[in-house]
RNA sequence: GCGCCCGUGGCGGAAUGGUAGACGCUGCAGACUUAAAAUCUGUUGUCCGUAAGGACGUGCCGGUUCAAGUCCGGCCGGGCGCACCA
């Protein structure tokens, strides 16, 4: 093989990049010529250098684009940048770099290195989140929702780092300590920013029945997120105090199995009721020092605390109950009090257990050990007794309702979104207090955005916000009267809200978006990310986009996202050396008795396959691929080995084996390029019958892999494309017609693989003498006629096993296919002496014969 | 604990209830080469057999069916999500 013949990765790749972005290939207007199609793919943070799981979700995203731009579709196809969060300042704490400078140097670096991926992006719709041009819009939004009362701001408790003075998430308490710090994490109570999703609940669960294009998996996440119960609030009057409690549950029909109340730490009355009694005072330090994560929470031993006072049994009279202050009962959930029924509630049993409370049957366990929560007949429950538990919890209500002490409630699991963070590099939330009386002013919209100053510094922890000079200084815009800026900002949830709608109309500066545009585009038809945003980001999105048209934005449909696909994670196997570190993949390489450092030959073990992460160094950088091997290669591996819903294992023989295969396509077309017939050359009257076959061949493929792509089947449609290129490249030509037909097969091969690999498809795409690009050539018609073969193969059973095949017409009729079974010696020897008492043929698919 | 998903060759994985293992990786044998790489050809589920051929085989146990990897019930194993939510 001569050198100039050889495939030439890097200045093919980078040959057809430069050719669609001159021609604008990808750019695309409201064309209402066209039916549009929609397909997003979730956008990245910029930390700087992109990895596996971006190009394979980018590789997901750009085969739909390119498909369905082939099949006809206006296809937009955008990419943009979530740009605001924690990282940022973290270098900026560490490396002095300014968060807004080391961002775009981010950006820059991946835009780069999306682009030698050879994406069908529209770039002229770029959006980077962090841009006043973005947040400008977000602000106008905090202000709308503000003023429709879907924003609001309360005192709430929060994970407090006394170090870093800053809220922590959740996931940033570690073992009840500042992840950073490694300080305790205290709880405080703080003024917050709260977004109404609760307003939502409703709506956003019963909506997810609509979502036919989603994963089961996320709507079942979504529904138990948002967690909607049905049960009972009622009320206990005390016989120790005039107080009354309310309480919420969702067995009402085992009150009479009720053997104490408790109340959460935090509750109006606790302090009321115990507060002064000895022990009092321990008992809420220890609850406030319990963390706030699920962790430590999950570790946490039920504690009670015994106020002294008695509460009346609502249907017993005369029974009094115990109230307790139990660590385990949440306040913002429910009423924060709840009864206990010992014997049919794990939590409740345990604490009756700790505490020596009674524990009383009332559902007939069958014999099952307490505490029992599964179904059965209500027992000792007087007017209950004899019920189910589902016709004991209707009973129970209409008897709380009667003597009005309470009704049925139905209650969800779903909080209002916490929706700011103590952050500088955030979208700045646009008011601001009168310092005379604390009023809040919304900033008005003529003068947004409310910009972040450039001038900050990280001397200190905490929200630099907070302690610039000048920057919160200003004046109320109502009176002109000295006022205070809020200094937290959102949290970048809120940014990636909606995006999708930003790039529908990215350059406009007036407005988000206009009507016009969403109008066009309407919702995303297809969406594609990682599935770790199932509920967060989705959900945020979804509440996002019904509080937009709540305040009269120009929202095309109720939904964002009207197919999702979560793709799998990018695994890779783990290499230790002998002191126990991790070591980087490309720094191993394999030899006879396994695995060695390529530096000093000192062996390494190879362990567990598991999701690449930088602190186990299983990690490939893409770019080395893609500079090695190319982005064709790169896609087509990460398309080919595994189904994109699943896990995919990285190995270096799969991406050679990509590589080597593009070489093979190329190769072979070359070969035979020159004997094929012009591309206007007429279609023959009569084929040969292997021409016949292949041509067969081309268009089963056609079909096939249209089907395999929309299911998001790449590795099968892969695996098509595979078997006719084999087919195409063991077809010796006799004659014109036969060289005919290769043509055909070629052209059709080219444009089928051109999803997957575009940089190869177009090269083979100009060889086979085409000027127009093959992102701008339609998809392939399969030929009705071609899809079925004159011929078929067919299993023949006896008594269910496989004896014997015959090859028949798919259309042979059944007596025909009996006789040729039964005529087979295979199946004559199988039946042997026996009686044949059935034969079942399903034509084109089986004989079975049923002998005995 | 609750919910969901998945168990198929040495490996990744294919199989509208109808010839299990498509396609690929790896391995083995051969061709080309001074040699190697690359490339090409053949082969590659297990067991018995020189062969023809046969037996077994989709985590385990049972069921439905002419026919089960696929459907149903019960286990075992792995993964993911949620979790003091009353």
């Amino acid at each position: 093989m001569s050198e100039n013949t050889r495939y030439n990765i890097k200045e093919t790749e980078a040959k057809w990049q430069k050719v669609w972005e001159e021609r604008g290939a990808f750019t695309v207007t409201e064309d209402s010529s066209k039916e549009k199609y929609y397909v997003l793919a979730m956008l990245p943070y910029p930390s700087g250098r992109i990895h596996v799981g971006h190009v394979r979700n980018y590789t997901l995203s750009d085969v739909v684009a390119r498909y369905r731009k082939a099949q006809g579709y206006n296809v937009l196809n955008p990419m943009g940048w979530d740009a605001m969060g924690l990282p940022a300042e973290n270098a900026a704490m560490e490396r002095g770099a300014h968060p807004k400078d080391w961002t775009y140097e981010n950006i820059a670096q991946m835009k780069a290195q999306l682009l030698s991926m050879g994406l069908a992006i529209d770039w002229s719709r770029e959006v980077a989140t962090c841009d006043p041009s973005y947040y400008k819009h977000q602000q106008k939004m905090f202000l709308d929702l503000y003023k429709n009362d879907l924003a609001y701001r309360k005192e709430s408790v929060v994970n407090w780092d006394p170090v870093d003075n800053t809220v922590l998430a959740n996931e940033q308490v570690v073992d009840g300590k500042g992840w950073r710090t490694g300080a305790p994490v205290e709880r405080r109570k703080l003024n917050q920013w709260f977004f109404k999703i609760t307003d939502y609940a409703e709506d956003l669960l019963n909506a997810i029945d609509g979502l036919e294009r989603w994963p089961e998996k996320v709507r079942i996440m979504q529904r138990n997120w948002i967690g909607k119960s049905k049960g009972a609030q009622f009320r206990f009057n005390f016989t120790t105090s005039d107080d009354t409690v309310d309480v919420y549950t969702t067995r009402p029909d085992t009150l009479f199995g009720a053997s104490f109340v408790a109340l959460a730490a935090d509750h109006p009355l606790a302090k009321q009721l115990a507060g002064g009694k000895e022990g009092f005072d321990d008992f809420i330090q220890q609850c406030q020092s319990t963390g706030t994560s699920e962790e430590a929470i999950e570790k946490a031993e039920k504690l009670g605390f015994d106020t002294g006072h008695k509460v009346a049994h609502p249907f017993i009279e005369g029974q009094e109950l115990p109230v307790y202050l139990a660590n385990f009962i949440l306040m913002d959930y429910g009423t924060g009090a709840i009864f206990g029924c010992p014997g049919h509630d794990e939590r409740d049993f345990a604490f009756a257990t700790k505490y020596g409370l009674d524990i009383l049957p009332v559902i007939d366990s069958g014999g099952e050990e307490l505490p029992y929560v599964g179904p059965g007949k209500i027992i000792n429950s007087d007017f209950l007794d004899g019920l189910s538990v589902e016709d004991g919890i209707a009973a129970a209500i209409k008897k709380l309702e009667e003597i009005g002490a309470g009704k049925g409630v139905t209650n969800f699991r779903l909080r209002d979104w916490g929706a700011v963070r103590q952050r500088y590099w955030g979208c700045p939330i646009p008011v601001v207090y009168r310092e005379s009386d604390g009023a809040c002013i919304p900033v008005p919209a003529d003068q947004l955005p409310v910009e972040l100053p450039m001038d900050i510094n990280y001397d200190e922890p905490g929200n630099p916000l907070d302690r610039h000079p000048t920057w919160k200084h200003t004046t109320c815009p109502e009176t002109g009267a000295p006022a205070i800026r809020e200094t937290d900002t959102m949290d970048t949830f809120v940014d990636s809200s909606w995006y999708y709608l930003r790039y529908l109309d990215a350059q406009n500066d007036e407005e988000a978006f206009s009507k016009k545009a969403t109008d066009y585009w309407g919702a995303v038809d297809q969406y594609i990310g990682g599935v770790e945003h199932a509920v967060l980001h989705l959900l945020y999105s979804r509440f996002w986009t019904r509080a937009l048209k709540a305040c009269g934005y120009p929202i095309p449909a109720d939904e964002p996202f009207s197919g999702l696909f979560t793709q799998g994670m990018v695994t890779h196997a783990t290499f230790e050396d002998a002191d126990g570190k991790w070591v980087f993949p490309a720094e191993v390489e394999k030899k006879d008795d396994g695995w060695a450092k390529i530096a000093d030959g000192s062996k390494v073990t190879i362990g567990a396959v598991v999701k690449m992460s930088k602190s186990k160094k299983n990690v490939i950088d893409p770019q080395d691929i893609i500079d090695t091997y190319g982005a064709d290669a790169a896609r087509l591996f990460i398309l080919s080995d595994s189904p994109p819903d699943r896990d995919l294992e990285w190995s270096e023989a799969g991406i050679e084996g990509a590589w080597k295969y593009i070489n093979k396509l190329h190769r072979s077309l070359m070969d035979v390029k020159d004997t094929l017939p012009a591309k206007e050359a007429a279609m023959p009257k009569a084929f040969s019958e292997s021409a016949l076959k292949l041509r067969r061949a081309v268009h089963q493929t056609i079909k096939a892999v249209e089907d395999e792509i929309e299911d998001f089947h790449m590795n099968k449609s892969v695996a098509k494309i595979r078997e006719l290129s084999n087919d195409l490249i063991s077809f010796v030509p006799k004659d014109d017609a036969d060289k005919w037909v290769l043509r055909e097969g070629w052209e059709a091969l080219t444009i089928l693989i051109n999803p997957m690999t575009p940089h190869l498809a177009e090269e083979l795409w100009a060889e086979l003498g085409h000027d127009q690009i093959l992102a701008e050539t339609d998809w392939p018609k399969a030929e009705e006629s071609l899809l079925e073969n004159d011929t078929v193969t067919i299993g023949v059973q006896v008594n269910g096993k496989v004896r014997a095949t015959i090859t028949l017409s798919p259309n042979a009729p059944k007596e025909e296919a009996e006789k040729m079974a039964l005529a087979d010696p295979g199946v004559q020897k199988a039946i042997g002496d026996g009686q044949i008492k059935k034969v079942i043929v399903v034509p084109g698919r089986i004989v079975n014969v049923v002998a005995g």
